[in-house]
Formats: C-alpha cells, sequence, structure tokens
DNA sequence: AGGCTAACGTACTAGTTCGTTCATTACTGG
DNA sequence: CCAGTAATGAACGAACTAGTACGTTAGCCT
C-alpha cells in the first residue's frame, strides 16, 4: 500500500490542509456574494462545509480576514482574465470593440464577482484597502486601453477626449451595471437584462456604444451646427 | 396663550407624531444606506435620533418594515425627480441627450438612493418586491423614451436598434456605475470619479455616448466596410 | 377641569453570533 | 514504530441584537 493514501479515504486523503482551505474560501465566497459582510454568518457556512467552524477561525482568523482572503482571490482571477485578453494585433476600432465584448463576457461568467464589488463599494472598499496583494492590480488594463487610444488617434479614428481610465469606466459600467442592477430593474420594468434571449444583443450594444462615443459619433449634432472645439 | 404651543416647548410641540416618524425615516436611510440591511443597527438608529428604540417599533413594526419604508421614500423622490424632467420640447438628440446629463446630475446628488439600490439588489430586491406601493414606477421614463425615440427614427436622426428599456439601461449604467462603484474603482485605479472637477467632463461624457450610439456611431466602421443589416 | 388616548421612555428577554477552549486524531520524519 | 506536530471536532461563553412588557405623560375634546 502506498503510505500517500490511507485505506479509511479512497478518494483523497482525509485530511487535507489545501482542499479544505480551498473549500472554505468556496464556500465563503458564495455566502458573502449572497448575504453581504455582515449579513453572511459564519456557522452557516461551516454547515455549508465538510470541515466544521473550528477550521475557519484555524486558516484564517476571523471573519473580516476570511472576507479579504475572499475579495483577494476574486480579484487575482479577474486580474488573470484581464491579463489573457489579447487584442493588441487587431486595429484601434476593433481592438476596443472586441474588448468590451470580451469584458462583457466575463461579468456576466462571474455574478458572484460583481456582488462582492458591490459590497465592497457598500462598505466604502475598507476591506479592499485593507489587503495587501493589491498592488497595481489596475494598471495592466489601463496600460492596454492607453496603448489602443494612442494608436486610434495617430489612426485618426478616435476624436473623443477620453482617456484610458475613462474608457475603461464606461466599458465597466455598462458590463458592470447589466449584472449588479438585474434584480432592481427587472422588478421597476418587467425585463431580465440578464436572460440568455437578450445577452447577444446586449454584448453588441456594448461594443457599438464604446466605439461611437471614441469614433466622434455624440459630437456629430455639433459639428453638423458648425460648433468647434 | 395659544393652546398649540405649551410653555415647556417653544420651538415645536414635545409629542409630534409626523416629526419623530420623519426623523426616523431619515436617520434610518442614512444608516441603511452606510451599513446595510444587516449591517445597520436598531439600537444604533435609535441612539442618532431624539426618540427612542421604542418609537421605531412603534410606528414600523419591525426592522424590515423600516427598511421598505426607507426603500419606498426613496423611490418616490426618484419618480417625483423623473417627472420633472421636462424635455419634450426639445428636438430627439438633444432630449436623450439633456435627459441623460439631467439623471446624471440627479444621481450626483442622491447617493443614498444609489447606495439603497445596490443594498436591494444584493438581496435580490427582495425587499422592493414585498412592497405595495410599486405601481408602475418604471413606466414614466420608458414612456418618454419611448416618444423621443419614435420622433428621432421619424426625423431619420437615430438608427440603432434599440428600445425604450435599453435606452434607460445605458443612461442609468453610466450614471449609476460612477457612484456605486466609485470606492473599488478609486481604490484600483487611483482616481475618484466623483471628485467635483470631473463632474463636468463625465457628465458631457455621457450624454455624448448615448447619442453617439443611438446615431450610429458605433456601426460605422462597419458600414464603411460595406456591410448592411 | 378632567378624562381619554396617542405618543413616549425604561428596562428587560429570548435568541443569535463571533470567537475560543480543550481534547483528539491523522500523518510524517527519524 | 513511535514521538511530535499539523489538522480537526464538540461544546461552550461573552457580547450583541431584535423585539417586548409595562409604566408614564402630553395634549386634545368636551
Amino acid at each position: 500500500m502506498s503510505s500517500q493514501s490511507p485505506a479509511s479515504a479512497p478518494n483523497g486523503r482525509r485530511r487535507d490542509a489545501e482542499r479544505t482551505r480551498a473549500e472554505i474560501l468556496e464556500v465563503a465566497q458564495r455566502e458573502f456574494a449572497r448575504k453581504g459582510y455582515s449579513g453572511a454568518r459564519v456557522d452557516e457556512m461551516a454547515a455549508l462545509m465538510r470541515t466544521t467552524k473550528r477550521m475557519i477561525y484555524y486558516y484564517f482568523g476571523n471573519k473580516e480576514k476570511l472576507y479579504i482572503a475572499v475579495l483577494e482571490k476574486a480579484y487575482t482571477e479577474v486580474r488573470k482574465a484581464e491579463s489573457a485578453m489579447d487584442v493588441q494585433h487587431l486595429a484601434p476600432v476593433e481592438a476596443i470593440r472586441t474588448l468590451a465584448e470580451l469584458t462583457f463576457d466575463h461579468h456576466d461568467a462571474h455574478r458572484d464577482f460583481i456582488k462582492l464589488v458591490s459590497i465592497e463599494n457598500i462598505h466604502h472598499a475598507e476591506y479592499l484597502r485593507k489587503s495587501q496583494m493589491l498592488g497595481d492590480l489596475g494598471g495592466p488594463v489601463t496600460g492596454l486601453i492607453s496603448r489602443i487610444l494612442e494608436a486610434g488617434r495617430a489612426a485618426g479614428d478616435f476624436v473623443a477626449d477620453a482617456d484610458a481610465i475613462d474608457v475603461h469606466m464606461m466599458i465597466s459600467a455598462l458590463c458592470f451595471f447589466r449584472i449588479s442592477n438585474q434584480h432592481t430593474f427587472g422588478t421597476l420594468f418587467g425585463r431580465d437584462m440578464t436572460a440568455p434571449e437578450h445577452r447577444d444583443r446586449y454584448r453588441k450594444m456594448t461594443g457599438e456604444a464604446v466605439v461611437a462615443y471614441l469614433t466622434g459619433g455624440g459630437r456629430r449634432g455639433a459639428e453638423e451646427r458648425g460648433e468647434t472645439g
């Protein structure tokens, strides 16, 4: 018999720190996303895991540190996804459009992350600010957008007076709101913005809105009236 | 001596149901917006009022009903503001642009409302759905946008394939995100989107983005390549 | 003036919730 | 194979929190 696998645990070790830690993080992410920081209950999380509450405190110390760990994991995954967005080879207009559509898909697929971000904002990002691991989390995306904007202006495609952070904000706003506000919006207007039958249309709309703004459609009226500046 | 004003209360009656009720709602709105539904403490609210916790329960029954009352008050104020937006006399392009900019200003000025909406979405709008008073809260705005869109299409200004709810979503997304996500965004990108020195630029950007999308700027690239449909 | 009731305050309770204590077991290195 | 340590579990406790019981007072009505 191999020494790595006791008879009592045929499908994995009964004692596995990695696995226990991972499960705690997973369950905690779901619970925090569903109930908010104060609303989530440590005891309830424990009940949803194979292990006990004792382990949450053993690995993470307290509720706040657990929440911060969840945040860090979520943001790390987003950064990974962003760095995988390969749009540099495209012409500026298509690069921005594709970036917007990829961001749309990513938001659509990571709804727990969006809820965590909403929750963080209710708390004025106090926990995010406490996290070390932040580093330059926003740098890569804005760097990418900066290069696209420069190329687009050089080619004469982009005329809007917007920097990389502005463009990132606009893309994020359109992608984020559709998920984050789906419930109140759906209740008030009778449309589930996140329903599959609307997804393609909204993805296209997101890309087109950003491109339209950058290529100057919004100033068309002013130009036609002979205004400048 | 007038019978309405006892000597012991020169500056207003010591017993004033209206005033007490109003103060409870006011404090509760602030606390719920700051801490979320679970995070807000009834005792803490009471400590911030001239009256006591007993009165909260006397007037509102329990924490949930108090929260719903806060929501109803907030939404009522928004609807009032929306119905005051008089843009029908403008040409379609300017009507939409103005509507977007007025919405921008309203969001900028009612940050507690935005937080309450964010909180509601974390709870899947369960409390909003419990409220009676909803009625057709979303009807008036989408009605207004519908009429503008029709006029704009008739005049040949608008070409984008979007209905009133889509347009409202887009405007809301741009206005809402800037406030709702200010803290995480500010932490990650080092820019306070809500700072006064950026406000005018972002207001203009909001109006231009919506107009650009509707007037077809986003499809320019496709048209130039000879694509149709 | 004086009774009646809406409005109010104090003090308490039942239940919850984070975090800990103490004991135990599974692995691993020697 | 055995000792030491990492990992784990059950039960507990102190502090908090929503909600209530009970008593009091202000001000209107006649």
